[in-house]
RNA sequence: GCCGGAGUGGCGGAAUUGGUAGACGCAAGGGACUUAAAAUCCCUCGCAGCUUAGCUGUGUACGAGUUCGAGUCUCGUCUCCGGCACCA
């Protein structure tokens, strides 16, 4: 007896086998989830016997319940990874929760729950929708990551990071939101706010703590060529989030001070062009060169703001040290503190900003660079001052006025004037990156507390390894009136020292969450109970070595900058350690499109949801809605679906099949409740099929047992049916394989299904083609609606699980067609079609075409001048115009 | 402004990579079954015209081009969506 015989045995799950008319969706959906559950199908172990295939998706954040965003990604997940299994992987697939984050703590705020309770309950939930939806999780792997044995991990991270020195505190502005009280990340200010509660972002001068990101810059550029199984669109968004500009840095002689202004160009062409230069307001020498203070508290107040150029004059001369011309120096709002060095050297001719200043200001303006044609416009004056300039030239060309270095092209200049440079210690070649090092403290509770300690005596102290997890308290009021809530808690703030023991206190602030979600990958592998990174340093039998990297890893688009980028951030730190042998933890990542629903709103009682619209016309009012446009499912536009009541109604299985059939993954999906029910009809009309052949499938399936009396039966015995069945396996195959086209795979599905329904089998051949069509479509339907497929395997007789038959294969000679339709053109326009037998010679083709009267007639008087033949398709006669 | 992506029926979307445009689904119209409705099944369905069993034009945002042949390739224009945005 086979394993699956005694589970099925014990727990009766198909004891009863006789098949329902009905589609009852409820009934067999618990029933397999539970059937499933009972046998462990989706327990997963490394198995060297087989190509491991780790399918990935991101994990949620436990927000109470998931969204249609959830479905579609996790469907998408799912089907990846049952057709992987099908098709003899060893596939790890797991889930877990990210569920360290604000919504916990205002929930706390506002209801008085404790963040944990309120969290786990919110998981407990979850977990039960993705039940629901019959995903194929091993669950076993499940972390959490507001677990203190997943936190402790973040912990022992910034500790290796701080022994590294890749982690360090410093003072900075930081980007502060005044609802959230707290800091914001670069990448989580959109258009100056904040980007989960809108509120306008200010600066704040805060102490924080810092990852080394930029010292992996270079790497994780080089690192983007590698990324070949990444939407392209991705890949850019992360090179030009890295920012990488070359150039050099320049010391400009302040004139009467012993002292420097130190500039970065990427133009050093230009540099004979500088008419004055630009410090930015928070510049450490502006407090010494300024005497107008009130105009540089203006200057200052519009730093950021992108539509005024302002700027104030020193009274102060740089030296050109290239041509020894005394320049002026001004301070200017558009310069930025964060971007080089925080002053630049202005060339009006050849950049807008520094153009549209100089106008403002009446600075010269001094041409260096002209167009490599330009001989057809006027030449430029000798002393290369330009009045008529209307914008400046930002392309590269000749230099002129450039001393010994006019007449070279700008590509040749730069080379030669940065040598020049350096050759006099001037200043060196410098590459400058966009991207900052990434600030992760939080003042925040519900997050991971950073594991240091503030002596008196020995100043910052880092908490011992042994001590770890530094575990968040309890004790803790929720007011939500700023600061963080851990600087209230008696037992968490005061502490040992460890090196001396005397008094000190804890760091307050928390984890940026984006920490938890850089190395989880990695947990799944251990596993639930057994995370722990440093038996993994090195370690030859490496379960993460042998799962890692992800091969599909999918997810949002909006996580295209942040997540990933910080996941290769650290999976690079954990190779540093020996943790991991790669450095790149995403093989393949499919970026799924948004959910998105057209929008209704009442004149009187705004956004409504699409049950509160009966008839275009609000239910609350009868006033006429308004139909707004297409836009992603949310929650403040109220243009969305609830899953659990599309299960409710339709069943997981339809849900499911209308997500992965209304769009391809990749692009954006419309909503269609009419679409539903189209997926939902396909489910229940091949239930029909199934229920009409019940018995005579069952009969079928346990004679096609003997398999070679069954194979050379179908050989010799070749069908509509039987052909059509084969080429559905070989599209969807195709299409699954092709970046996962599931709405093609699907669509052929269906093509199949009508053509089932429609067929009445007669003859015994017809009866064996019938049942072999019913057996693949039910295997090749299975990774997209598992649980009618297992129902369905069951009626007709199969005693074992869908998902343990292999994913079938196609006979390419019983998939060819033994007619073909030859559309016949004359100068490339469609004039009739012939069916011909499949493998036509060119001439034979040829001929045919020409015979048929309609051709014959057309080609009547007229010369033929060549004929196209494209193999089995098409003929395209060319003949003389009349 | 810069960098990407996209534009195909009433709608969501197909089209073997240069070879039948509109697969599959939705909506719509007609019919069958029914006392009736729902469900189901069958038929029609890009647009226009005609001498209407059919035929002829025309059609993939717009305009050119390459080719025997273009939704697909090239150039130009327009529109929409995304990312970045004073990065020197």
């Amino acid at each position: 007896m086979s394993r699956f015989e005694e589970c099925n045995e014990q727990a009766g799950f198909r004891s009863c086998n006789i098949m329902k008319e009905k589609y009852n969706f409820k009934e067999i959906e618990l029933k397999w989830q539970r059937y499933w559950a009972e046998i462990k199908l989706h327990k997963t172990d490394a198995d060297a016997s087989k190509e491991k295939f780790y399918c990935l998706e991101m994990f949620p954040y436990p927000s109470g319940k998931i969204h249609m965003g959830h479905v579609r990604n996790y469907a998408i997940g799912d089907v990846i990874a049952r057709y992987k299994k099908m098709r003899g992987f060893n596939v790890l697939h797991p889930m877990g929760w990210d569920a360290f984050g604000m919504p916990a703590e205002n929930a706390a705020i506002k209801h008085g729950v404790h963040p944990a309770k309120w969290t786990y309950e919110n998981i407990d939930y979850m977990k039960k929708q993705l039940d629901c939806m019959g995903l194929s999780y091993d669950w076993d792997r499940e972390v959490s990551t507001c677990s203190p044995e997943y936190y402790k991990w973040n912990q022992w991270f910034f500790l290796k990071l701080l022994e590294k020195g890749l982690a360090y505190k410093k003072a900075s502005f930081v980007n502060w939101c005044p609802s959230c009280t707290t800091v914001l990340a670069n990448e989580q200010v959109i258009d100056d706010k904040c980007w989960r509660c809108d509120t306008i972002v200010i600066q704040k001068e805060l102490e924080q703590w810092f990852f080394m990101i930029t010292h992996y810059a270079e790497e994780l550029l080089q690192g983007c060529d590698e990324l070949n199984g990444w939407p392209e669109r991705v890949v850019l968004m992360q090179r030009n989030w890295i920012g990488k500009s070359e150039g050099v840095e320049v010391d400009f002689p302040l004139d009467g001070m012993n002292e420097n202004l130190k500039i970065f160009t990427t133009r050093p062409d230009t540099l004979f062009g500088v008419t004055f230069m630009c410090l930015a307001p928070k510049h450490p020498l502006t407090e010494r060169l300024i005497h107008d203070k009130e105009k540089f508290e203006l200057v200052k107040a519009k730093y950021g703001k992108m539509d005024e150029k302002e700027g104030l004059f020193t009274g102060h001369y740089a030296i050109n040290p290239l041509t020894d011309e005394r320049i002026p120096v001004y301070i200017a709002n558009f310069v930025l503190m964060g971007y080089g060095t925080g002053a630049i050297m202005s060339v009006p001719a050849h950049d807008q900003r520094d153009f549209e200043f100089a106008k403002e200001y009446g600075i010269p303006i001094k041409v260096v660079i002209v167009p490599e044609n330009r001989s057809q416009s006027a030449p430029p004056r000798a002393d290369g001052l330009e009045a008529e300039m209307t914008e400046a030239f930002e392309d590269e060309g000749v230099l002129i006025n450039s001393g010994q270095f006019s007449g070279l092209k700008s590509s040749e200049a730069k080379a030669k004037i940065i040598k020049y440079i350096e050759d006099r210690g001037m200043g060196k070649g410098q590459i400058n990156y966009k991207l900052r090092d990434w600030g992760i403290s939080r003042q925040r509770y519900w997050g991971t507390p950073i594991p240091v300690v503030y002596c008196k005596k020995c100043g910052i102290v880092s908490v011992p390894e042994k001590d770890l997890p530094v575990i968040l308290p309890e004790d803790v009021k929720f007011t939500g009136t700023g600061g963080s809530p851990l600087a209230e808690s008696g037992v968490f703030l005061k502490v040992k020292c460890p090196e001396c023991g005397g008094e000190a206190m804890r760091e307050t602030d928390t984890m940026d969450t984006f920490v938890d979600s850089s190395w989880y990958f990695v947990a799944y592998c251990l596993g639930k109970d057994s995370i722990n990174l440093k038996s993994e340093i090195k370690n030859p039998q490496s379960e993460i070595n042998h799962w890692m990297p992800v091969d599909q890893y999918i997810g949002g688009i909006e996580h295209a900058v942040l997540h990933l980028l910080y996941s290769r951030f650290f999976t690079r730190v954990m190779r540093d350690l020996g943790i991991v042998d790669f450095s790149e933890p995403f093989e393949n990542l499919l970026t799924q499109g948004m959910v998105c629903k057209e929008t209704f709103r009442c004149p009187e009682h705004d956004w409504l949801f699409p049950e509160e619209v009966k008839n275009s016309r609000c239910v609350h009012c009868s006033k006429e809605v308004e139909k707004g446009r297409v836009e992603k499912m949310s929650k403040s536009r109220k243009n969305v679906i609830d899953p659990d009541a599309l299960i409710n109604r339709y069943g997981a299985d339809t849900m499911r099949l209308f997500s992965l059939f209304a769009a391809p993954p990749e692009r954006d999906l419309e909503w269609s409740d009419k679409g539903v029910e189209g997926a939902y009809r396909f489910l229940n009309k091949l239930w029909g099929i199934v229920y009409k052949y019940r018995n005579e499938l069952c009969v079928m399936s346990n004679e096609s047992k003997q398999n070679i009396v069954y194979t050379s039966f179908i050989t010799r015995h070749p069908s509509q049916l039987l052909r059509k069945t084969h080429q559905t396996i070989k599209r969807v195959t195709d299409d699954i394989e092709k970046d996962y086209h599931f709405n093609t795979a699907i669509a052929a599905l269906m093509e199949l299904a009508n053509e089932l329904s429609a067929f009445v089998p007669e003859k015994e051949e017809d009866r064996f083609a019938f049942s072999f069509a019913i057996k693949n479509t039910l295997l090749m339907l299975s990774p997209f609606a598992p649980h009618i497929s297992e129902e369905l395997w069951q009626a007709i007789g199969e005693k074992n699980s869908i998902f343990e038959h292999p994913w079938p294969v196609w006979d390419e000679v019983l998939a060819r067609d033994e007619e073909v339709e030859l559309v016949v053109q004359v100068n490339g326009k469609l004039r009739t079609k012939i069916l011909v037998p499949a493998g036509l010679s060119d001439d034979d083709a040829k001929e045919t075409a020409v015979r048929e009267p309609k051709i014959k007639e057309m080609l009547n008087g007229r010369q033929i001048k060549k004929i196209v033949v494209v193999k089995g398709r098409l003929v395209n006669i060319v003949i003389s115009e009349r």
